[in-house]
DNA sequence: TGTACATCAGTGAACGCGCGTTCACTGATGTAC
DNA sequence: TGTACATCAGTGAACGCGCGTTCACTGATGTAC
């Protein structure tokens, strides 16, 4: 049934990748139509065969940005996880894996994508919203999960609230990458997370005494 | 000299006001100088006597946006030192202070203005990217301050990076802002923050035994 | 005190450019018979 | 094997609208003499 049908995915996913670099840099609105398709060697009407009109490239671009993390979130955690049988020592070892991660594609983590749509809500509609909204909450789910493992094994010294704790992960890597953009430090995340890291070792490690 | 002079800064001060609550809802890009002048009851060409193009505004927007925060901060945090002369207790006091501010205006903080500023590079010009750079250092060594005072008192019981940890006042406020911006719970702030503060203690106050 | 003049704080109409979007058409590739 | 037809993945020109920006003009207010 599909004849050409070998072109299009690939034409699409160039449009894809091309777009993201320049929104993660400029913003969307700052990102033309026009400019992506001459990146892409392509005309504007070639753009519109594979996108109805430039708020369903957002939503692609999210959920594609969603999967793709995710996948990347399952394999480091999962590694940290067969690196270590004990669970507070295993998460210490994912965090820095994210650190290591984030040193490398500062600008790659789909949280920047989550951020910018998040400072221009008008544009993308409630549809992306919900997307944004359910990306976040997976992440707490993920996180939570993460501490509840911990405190089974070694109860914190001060009560805390282990859902505020799962969100501030988010929390410390978008708010690492803004900080990283304003002073012009990309690598400014990986301390911020390396710091979160040593709160949270503080936080279940029991004392030596 | 002055002669119609009164009305002059106050219709600029209108100006910027409608311009800041449209801006920290929709994105720079997204708010129109028509629909700016609508607000303030004025017409394009009043507009443009006031600032010779639309990123004037944004420049007048930051300047007066830092300034106001620092003036906040200031008086948040003299405050707290005049409740406590212990420099941990006033500092945890001054994060308290912070959050109860937060809770309240959860949009209006200045940093929103800095994120957005920073994930929209390219209309700002190097100038409104340099303020932006000079805010966050502030910040930075505003709170590198603070830790200092309590690390001459408290010595921490890790070894910590004061700057790093002066930096996640900052980090935690922007990035909790974005979270609750994508969430649709602008309170998450608030959480983050006072979580940040029991790390804070956690890392300087003595153990009991 | 009245007149001439200058400045302030705008008005209102027009312009032009870029951007998102549409649409008629097209060449290449595969299937039906 | 050749022809008719359908689909895929686009081309290329045009359109229209909104937005930032310009500019000639204007009314109100204050100073010079």
């Amino acid at each position: 049934m599909p004849r050409n049908a070998c072109k299009g995915p690939e034409t699409r996913a160039r449009i894809l990748d091309i777009a993201q670099a320049a929104i993660l840099q400029k913003g969307f609105d700052a990102t033309s139509i026009e400019e992506i398709v001459v990146a892409a060697d392509l005309t504007k009407g070639g753009f519109f065969y594979h996108f109805p009109d430039k708020s369903a490239l957002a939503r692609a671009l999210i959920e594609r940005h969603i999967a793709v993390e995710d996948e990347i979130f399952d394999g480091l955690w999962s590694r940290a996880g067969e690196l270590s049988d004990d669970p507070l020592h295993s998460a210490l070892i994912g965090l820095k894996l994210m650190a290591e991660m984030l040193a490398d594609i500062p600008n790659g983590h789909p949280g920047c994508i989550v951020a910018t749509a998040a400072y221009q809500d008008r544009l993308f509609d409630a549809e992306v919203r919900e997307l944004n909204r359910r990306a976040v909450l997976g992440w707490r789910a993920r996180f939570r999960g993460v501490f509840d493992g911990i405190a089974a094994l070694y109860p914190p010294r001060d009560e805390v609230d282990l859902d505020a704790l799962a969100d501030m992960v988010s929390t410390v890597v978008e708010g690492g990458i803004v900080m990283g953009k304003a002073l012009g430090e990309p690598q400014m995340v990986v301390g911020q997370i390396l710091l979160f890291r040593q709160f949270v070792k503080q936080t279940f490690q029991p004392l030596p005494n």
